[in-house]
DNA sequence: TTCAAAATTGTCATATAGTGGAATTTTTGA
DNA sequence: TCAAAAATTCCACTATATGACAATTTTGAA
């Protein structure tokens, strides 16, 4: 049983409630004290009641209750990430045998996505990460999971966020489509809504190449403009304004990418330019450092 | 009871997991089938283990649970806001007697705080809306309850924003102050973290105080400069655009304020071509109409 | 400090959450 | 189409969540 009677004690206390306050109309007094002092557990629906009546929600409570931590589920996605961008392929490790260790011991599938999910990663950070535990058609059981599911929430859309890069790519030109229609009831809902953008956004990023394949031709115009829809759709709101400045560098690379240089150019220029002006300079930076990247590479090429 | 069970087993079906294979470890198959036909209810205990399984938080899981929409914390306040920014005082005493009769059904002071807040928006829209409902020391008794909670989560600074209008000005400055301060182990979740923001920029636009007082002394530079810092430490990240316009506007109006006139609309401009850059149109505007208001006014007041 | 009122805890009865395994239904695949 | 296997439900039983009320502790006003 799970201690969060104390939680409760202690929000309680704070907002000067008394248990026959809270209790009433929804349990007895005696059982909240029990509760509170963790000398029983507590039902799902009455504790729906409680939480309604302390103006609570679940995740607020939570949130608390694990001393101002997110909940594990985005503390993983957290963790692995975080992993990822330090390079660090130990800890990689030692997150995917944990995973796999639940993953055994349950039979539950998404434990072995987790896993592959982390081993996918660890190939990009070092590319001996891969052992015993991957086999070759893992990765089209993944696939075939996030097309099975019926609706696609956070955890489908931080899964496919973290695989992505290394899909074929007719499977992510696929898979991005489902996961936008799969996940737009949530569409409300800030924590997945993000997760989506971020699809969409990797996507277009994907579809647009790496820099030294600049001068190949380029065929997915179509797709482009389509994930762009997706994302002026979501996104429409005036508020997002991160998404806007992103969304007008990546118009400007496809412009590039495209042939349109000049234009391209202006636009890129322009989005760094309100980067600056508002003072988010690390970003800004990033901005310039992908533009001169392209810029020196298309010089090399056209000597 | 609640019918969280049939909402269980449609996202374990959509997610092709077993019974048997999501109870292992956690409880008997038995008794899980027995909750989801609705037939027991759950432990809270039980529920977090399932839902950890399953990659789920609480909030995502009740979100699916009431058909995709929001808690109803969240839904309380998006109402009384829309009937606020309608005018609509007519559905804004509806609001207020339903949660009239909830304090006086179990006594518990939040209610009555909702009831307050209700009524303080409602004499804004319609200067005859408070009834016998209303005694005058209850504003008293509210500013009272924000001091003495030790935390503030969602709720108080929800509470709090539909109020700061209408309160002293020293008031709003000492209780702004607690806001940010009891507030501040919330900072890296997220929808908490907006509330604060929003309390942070009401509290600044309280003290710059009405356009038709502009001509006035302005006293309160320090504190400004106060909230300000507080502001500039939250949204720290560079990732909040909509945040750095806003501030950026505030800053212009502040230095008009304060007798900056020229660097004052030159910070405001640069404000509002970011948002037209952006294709924020509507805020663009806003921000525009706000800039004439002002000038208009000390130009009339200068004659 | 004292004492009455309010708030909380303890005790015991009972309703119901939760288990194990047999029975039934559904799915699978030859 | 039909067994065999897998998944779910039913049923009898146990553990524990929850309620009623008495006992105890805390609070706060005099």
């Amino acid at each position: 049983m799970v201690a969060y009677g104390k939680t409760l004690r202690k929000i309680r206390k704070q907002k000067g409630i008394t248990l026959k306050e809270l209790a009433d109309g929804i349990c007895s007094i005696s059982f909240l004290s029990k509760f509170e002092r963790t000398d029983s557990d507590i039902t799902l629906g009455l504790m729906t009641s409680v939480l309604e009546k302390l103006m609570l929600s679940f995740d607020e409570f939570l949130y608390i209750h694990h001393d101002f931590q997110p909940n594990k589920l985005e503390q993983f996605f957290k963790s692995v990430n975080t992993a990822y961008m330090n390079r660090n392929a130990k800890l990689l490790k030692e997150l995917k045998n944990e995973e796999m260790k639940k993953w055994k011991r349950y039979g539950v599938e998404t434990y072995h996505w987790n896993a592959l999910m982390i081993m996918m990663l660890g190939q990009i950070v070092d590319e001996q990460f891969i052992d015993e535990d991957f086999e070759e058609n893992d990765i089209r059981l993944l696939s075939d999971y996030l097309f099975r599911v019926e609706v696609w929430g956070y955890y489908e859309l931080a899964l496919y966020n973290g695989t992505l890069l290394l899909l074929e790519t007719d499977m992510v030109i696929m898979l991005s489509r489902t996961a936008y229609q799969k996940s737009n009831r949530f569409k409300d809902f800030n924590k997945v809504k993000d997760a989506i953008t971020t699809v969409l956004f990797n996507t277009i990023i994907y579809l647009l190449g790496p820099v030294n394949r600049f001068h190949e031709e380029f065929t997915y115009q179509k797709e482009i403009g389509e994930f762009i829809s997706y994302l002026e759709n979501l996104a429409l709101s005036e508020e997002n304004l991160l998404e806007r400045v992103h969304l007008l560098q990546l118009k400007g690379v496809y412009d590039i990418r495209t042939g349109n240089k000049e234009e391209g150019v202006v636009k890129i220029n322009h989005s760094i330019q309100i980067l600056k002006d508002l003072q988010s300079t690390k970003m800004a930076n990033n901005f310039e450092q992908y533009l001169q990247q392209i810029l020196s590479y298309l010089k090399n090429t056209q000597l």
